[in-house]
DNA sequence: CGTTGTGTTGGACACCTGTCCAGGCTAGTG
DNA sequence: CACTAGCCTGGACAGGTGTCCAACACAACG
């Protein structure tokens, strides 16, 4: 990972130049985030935060939902790779994985929550990062699980990850218990052949 | 179920006349969203279709996103009850008892699509319906599996389920797979103990 | 037959959204 | 040093959002 190579998340390649644009304005919205919420989340406020007019903001993201799914997706793509204790049961493993997932969104619970409304979104630039998020999500899983997974069970697992992401998010239950619930799921799913 | 009983959804207690006009909304507000889905929905475009002005429309919906969860949680009360054949394996039960749904969402896939969206929003208006609809899958389920359901099963079930919902609204699936991949994940996750 | 109460109305409000574009600034090249 | 790309800017645009409120229509009641 990550910021070496330029990342193709924004709408433009980006020069040097420009990746420092877009840099400032993910920092800017992380903060804006963290203080405001979602809510108070404005493309303007982002610009005028990172000290730059709206219209280049624009220039880079379509919308305040494109600006906090890229945020959210750096943050996972930074996370440190999985590492699989497999002394460990398969449920195990995958809370394992999930761990930084969990410690992420309880230290952060304003960019998980705004998350919860950006990744729905249907801005077409939106779409490519929910993908990659959900990819991410899924290749932590499989690597815990290696080849104690089917994909069937991958399946579900990723379902019950999309919907404890939602149910965290609505406020069903603090983001603290994620990783937990996603071990019990685990251990329901998973079985040795 | 259901109507009979004035429905507290919406902002206010209803007489007669009142529920009447809130009832033109939702009937309007699925109109407008079949035919031009949710990005084309506004309150005032609702308003206009059922014929009266958008203040009276606020009166009782605070936003689009009321009006769309109240939409999507009249039709999934008026479902028709879960019958519960015990001669078939657990998975099958809930795949029944699913299938309902995954014909609602299938034929109406807008007003599903839109849903997505709405369910999600923080409009304290919308928490509510997003929490009965919850209890329609969860009730669902556990009368599917009766005693064969742990709380932890159901617990994994209802992740899954808002997962199915979020990954089908987002055409991560077509929701014609909605019910069978349920099925799959209860398969999974539910054994006799 | 008036009065009262309930529901509806229209229009103004402040603010946000995403788009557009002519013009300005600046770093790097020849 | 002058010039040209590349990037940024400011401001205007048409639309949407939710709120407010004074005025209105009309049924039901006494």
């Amino acid at each position: 990972m990550s910021r070496a190579v330029a990342p193709e998340s924004t709408r433009r390649r980006h020069s040097e130049r420009e990746a420092d644009t877009v840099q400032r304005l993910v920092d800017a919205t992380a903060e804006e985030l963290e203080q405001n919420g979602y809510e108070g989340l404005t493309v303007r406020n982002v610009a005028r935060r990172a000290d730059m007019a709206p219209a280049t903001a624009y220039t880079y993201f379509s919308s305040k939902d494109h600006l906090v799914a890229e945020v959210f997706w750096r943050r996972l793509d930074d996370l440190p790779a999985v590492r699989v204790d497999r002394r460990r049961t398969p449920a195990a493993r995958v809370a394992a994985a999930l761990h930084d997932v969990g410690a992420l969104v309880t230290d952060e619970p304003r960019l998980a929550a705004a998350c919860t409304r950006a990744l729905v979104a249907d801005d077409p630039d939106v779409r490519p990062l929910r993908e990659r998020i959900g990819r991410i999500f899924h290749d932590r899983m499989a690597t815990a699980l290696d080849d104690d997974a089917t994909p069937a069970m991958l399946r579900a697992l990723d379902l019950a990850m999309s919907g404890a992401l939602i149910s965290a998010g609505t406020g069903h239950f603090p983001y603290d218990q994620m990783s937990d619930r996603m071990a019990e799921v685990a251990e329901l799913v998973v079985r040795t052949r």
